[in-house]
Parts: C-alpha cells; structure tokens; sequence
DNA sequence: ACCTCGCTTGGGAACGTTCCCATTCTCTGC
DNA sequence: GCAGAGAATGGGAACGTTCCCAAGCGAGGT
C-alpha cells in the first residue's frame, strides 16, 4: 500500500472527462475553462488526491521553485555564530510564504564550492543567497556570468553591483565609538574582523569617525583584527593589552570576539567594565549570557534574511528589473559592560 | 553574456561524433563504452562546459538527490537552542560528500506542516528526515504510508519502530542524578521537557533511577515541567522552589531550561552551586559561558545529525533493508555550577 | 566458410508536464 | 441566414534525460 503508482495529469483528465490541456489549465489558474469543466477537474484531483509532478514541471518551465543559500561554515562555525541561523530564519519565513523551497549549502572549503557551482549549473536552483562574503570571493562573478539571479548578505564594497541587504555597519561603529567616548573613555581599542569583508572596514571606519568627532588622535596600536572567533578574539585583546597596556575600552566587531576579549581582559585581572569597557556587535544571546551581561550593537538579522530573499524573489520574478541595495539601522542596547 | 541556450546532451553528442546514448553512458561510468569514444565525449564535454540537466534526469531516474529536513520552529526556535544547527552541520557533512542537496524546512505551524506534505508528495525529495518529533506526531506516520523513506533524530517511543538515531538520555539522565548524590545533595529537583517526547521522559527516568539507586525517596514536589525554553526554565524553577523551598540541587532537562533555572535562583538570592547544584544537558556554548560555568550532560549531536543522514542515504539506496536504530553516548562535563 | 557470441553503438520510446496551434461550438450583428 | 468573432477545448510537440532493444562488427570455434 502507499506506494502504488501515483495519478498523473492523463489520470486525472481521464476521470474528469477532459484533455489534459484542460487539466493544467485548472491547475493553473487559467481562466479560459468552462465552470463545469473545472468542477469535473477539480472533482478528479480530490478523488484521485493528485498532486502535479513538480520535476516534470521545472522540465518544461525551466523554474524549479527552489533558491540556495550559500554559507561559508569555515571561517564562522553554523551555530556558535548565531548570525547565520537568524538569516535562515528570515530568508526561511519569506520563501514558505511564496511557497518555494529552499537548498542549503554549507560550504567549508575550495572542494565543495566548485561542487557547488555544478549544482547551480545544473539548474536545480532558480537563484542563489550569498551570506557572509569576501571582497575577493570569485563566487558572486561566475553566478552572474552564469545569469543566475544572486543576492548577497552583505557586501563585497561599497560599490556593490549586486542587489543586496546589509546592516548600517558605518553607523553601527560608530554609535559604539560615540558610546564610549560619552562613558568618559579616552584609549578605546579595536578588534576588527578580517579586512578583506566590507563589514570589517565598515564598522572599523565608524570607530575611527567616532573617535575623530571627539578629537582623538588615531593611533595604530589600538587596532587589533582577529577573524571572528572568540579564540581570535582573545589573542586580539592579548596582543591590544600588551601594546596598549593603558587602554581604557575596547569595541569588537561581534559579539563572539568580544566574549573572547572578555575572557583574556578577565585572565589579566582587568575588571569589566570598571578598567575596561567592552561594546560588541550583533546583539546576539551571547551578549545576553555574557558576565557582566554585554552593550552590543544591535543588527536586525532576521530582517536582512527575509529581505534578500524578497529581493532575489523579485529578481526571479523580473530579470531584467534593476538592482536593489538595502541597508538597515543598527541600535545600540547598553548593558552591564560599559 | 553567459545566458545563451546552455547545450544539451544532443550537442554533445554531435561534437564528439557519437550518439546520445554514448554520451549518457559515459556520463554515468558504464564501462560499455571505447576508450576513444569516452575520450571523445569527454573532450566535448570539457569544450562546451556541459553540465547535464538534473530536472530532465529526475524525471527519468525518478531520483532527485536531494532529501528533506525537517525542523520544528515553533517549538524550539533555530539558534537559540543549539541543537539544531549543530544537526544541520552533521546532516550537511555526510550529504555534501555524497553531492547530496539539502532542502531544509522549518515548520512553524499546522499550515505549513500541510505545505509540507505537499511538497513531499511533489516528488521533490528522495527522503525525509525528521528533528525533534512529539509521540503523536502525525508526520512520521503521514510519510511512512506515502512510501518514502524517513529517518527520525530522536525517537518518538523506545520502541519506535522508524529508523532513527538518537543520544542515551536515560544514561545521561542516570550520569546526572549520580553526580548530584557523589556531591552530597539529597533534595535534588529536575526540570524535564514536554513529557509527550521520549527524550524528555527519558531524562527524567535517568533521574528517578539514580535517585532510586541511592535509596531517595521519590517526591513529586521535586519534578516541574516546562518547554525547554529559558523562559519556562526559569516559571518551573519557581514552582519548584514554591513547592520544595529546602531543594539543594536541580536537573534540567537542557541547557537553556537551566539558564533560566539559574537566573531565578539568582533573583531568589540562592547562590550557584553553594546553596543550589544545577546540571544542564546538551552541554552547548550556553553552559560554557553562563555564570557560573555550567555542569553539563554533553550529547554528541553533530553525530547525530551525520547518522540520521547516513541512515536515510541507506534507505534510500535500499528500500526494503531493515530500520536501524541507533543509540550515542553521552558524557557529563563537570563545571563550576555542581 | 559460416554461425555464434560478446562488445559497442545508436535510435526510439518514455518520464509528466506546459505551450502552441488548430478545431469546434456558440453567439452576435447585419 | 450567414459570416465572423470569440470562447472553450484537445492533440501534438517539446523540454533533456535514461532505458530498452535491435543492429553492426570483429573474433573464435567448428
């Protein structure tokens, strides 16, 4: 039982009575069908509980219903960086709505992205969600050779081509800076992510505009760039300590660095916030479980999710339509540690 | 550029001199083909950049190399409890390496869950794998009659009769009552899940047995019930000290219920671990950076999630095969908070 | 020298849809 | 009463692959 041979369109038009032209254009929505005609058809369906072979389908539409999403798991780990499952919320919430599928990719290495772009060629996927992506990634320019609609989290520069979403880095940056400096802070060190992703410089700038307002002087020593691990961001907070010995704050460009900072400021005895303030950035549960529980940069992830995928949707829908660039605000939520 | 007609297996065909057939044939490894004729083919292969149609196969093959999983979000929501994105890892790992595609699902309501049975009756996928499943549960059941192969994380009974692979909670649970009695408490609470899942009964059974073990006395003033959200962690620990103000320890069933339990025993003035013990399970980042460091039942979930895989490729390959069940290990890791 | 066997090969059919087009039917207007 | 328009309908072809089967072609055995 169960598994018998299930209707198709032919089936269907059988037991209806009709051709099966007519069939399709019932499940399509066409108007052009008598109403008796699409009674007996919709009749057949319930009877024979049919349901349209969607590969069939994609063979003759060329449409497949379904958008990758592509993340890089090498550099941040699914999972300890909570970023990226809000993404899939958001990008989730807006293709169930649309009723289309959604493929996830996890790329780790150089293997599996070339194993990647033979899928995409394989036109399993009618458009594809960058997350998280480098200046130099050579991804986004052979999807768009390929003419596959692309949308990015993030961007590559400032001068993105690509329709994309992100967060207003600059700004975030530098509402954390101006923090800082309002607290009575005067050394206030920064760990950067790695420099080659747009967000780093971003959220790097804002700091310096921030101190620059106040007439700090820039000083190279309270710059540290470490790769968004909290592992990354202990050894930034060691290698800023032993510099800068006199810091007085220290802004990380995500939460999970400045948890790493937190732990290395703690090793050496510095109290948080009372000898060093620490701001994060992201505003995830780790700020939240953080002790002292920590002020972070809130970044509307869920947000910058849902709204690539309406963009790539849209991209879909209309090829030729111009690119879309969106940019969010950030809001800084003060905690305990500053 | 680039979006110009893609060729087919018919171009191939023509440029390397052979029939359709041919081309198939080496596309696929048969070992019925020349040495000249596959050296052909593949030159024009590699001269037209041709990638086959994987929609056009499917409709053939019936097989789209591409499975389902399903997550319940209601419940639980992705990145807040560190479950699922650790299964996803696991999942990915194993279905990447076998050029598998992942469609992932979250399922937040009845509507979707009834989108989803469509779209697994569309043929979309080969199989279906199924995270966190309640006893009653219609799902399981749903896909069992349409014949496609499904593999559960977790269990919905001890004698679930779908393949699955789940940790051994009652193990885990037993680890974490006996830990609590070797550090001198009697009076120890535990906060289980929704009892409608095998995990959360499990757990609690470990418990009981432990506590049996030392000759405790049960006492039902000892167990509360919450959803594994830190919000009901926290409800539940103060029903429990409502009811038992002379607790000196409590299990719960997760890390983020105990979260919760720990942030009221804070707000009730009650010191970790002097006056309370608290043992999480899961042993995700939030035991690690909670305050005190939590004491935890660590399951091996990334594990899980590369069996269940494996599992469903099995099935897949091999229909009438035997369901498998498969049991992990836990392990309690000893923190500051017991 | 002929038959047979095994290795290669390629054409036809099928998978289940949608799209194009021709056909039938009905109704309107003169 | 008849031409023409427009609505409704259904059959054929196509999408790009794999599978079935028939056929070509040497070689080896009798």
């Amino acid at each position: 039982m169960g598994a018998q041979q299930r209707p198709t369109i032919k089936t269907v038009a059988a037991r209806a009575g009709v051709g099966r032209t007519t069939v399709s254009r019932v499940i399509n929505g066409s108007t052009l069908v008598s109403d008796e005609a699409r009674a007996a058809v919709l009749a057949a369906i319930a009877e024979l509980n049919y349901v349209p072979n969607s590969v069939a389908r994609g063979l003759v539409t060329r449409r497949t219903n379904s958008v990758a999403l592509v993340i890089p798991e090498s550099e941040s780990r699914l999972g300890s960086e909570p970023y990226f499952s809000a993404v899939i919320r958001g990008v989730s919430t807006v293709l169930t709505a649309t009723r289309t599928q959604l493929q996830l990719v996890l790329v780790r290495d150089r293997g599996e992205r070339d194993q990647l772009t033979d899928s995409v060629a394989e036109r399993r996927v009618d458009g594809v969600l960058l997350v998280s992506v480098h200046e130099d990634d050579p991804l986004p320019g052979i999807l768009e050779n390929l003419g596959l609609p692309t949308v990015l989290a993030g961007r590559r520069s400032p001068s993105e081509s690509l329709s994309h979403a992100c967060s207003d880095n600059l700004g975030g940056g530098k509402e954390a800076g101006r923090h800082l400096i309002s607290r009575g802070r005067r050394r206030i060190a920064t760990i950067t992510g790695p420099l080659d992703m747009d967000v780093s410089r971003s959220r790097l700038q804002g700091w310096r505009d921030a101190l620059g307002e106040a007439d700090i002087a820039p000083d190279g020593r309270l710059i540290a760039t470490a790769d968004f691990t909290e592992e990354g961001g202990m050894l930034a907070m060691r290698s800023l300590l032993e510099r800068a010995p006199d810091l007085d704050a220290v802004f990380a460009a995500s939460d999970v660095m400045a948890a790493g900072a937190m732990l290395e400021l703690r090793r050496q005895g510095r109290r948080v916030p009372e000898d060093v303030a620490v701001v994060g950035f992201d505003d995830s549960y780790i700020a939240r479980y953080a002790h002292p529980s920590m002020t972070s940069v809130r970044q509307p992830v869920e947000e910058i999710g849902s709204t690539i995928a309406r963009l790539l949707l849209g991209e879909i829908a209309d090829p030729g339509a111009a690119r879309q660039h969106v940019m969010l605000p950030t809001e800084l939520v003060v905690r305990d540690s500053s």
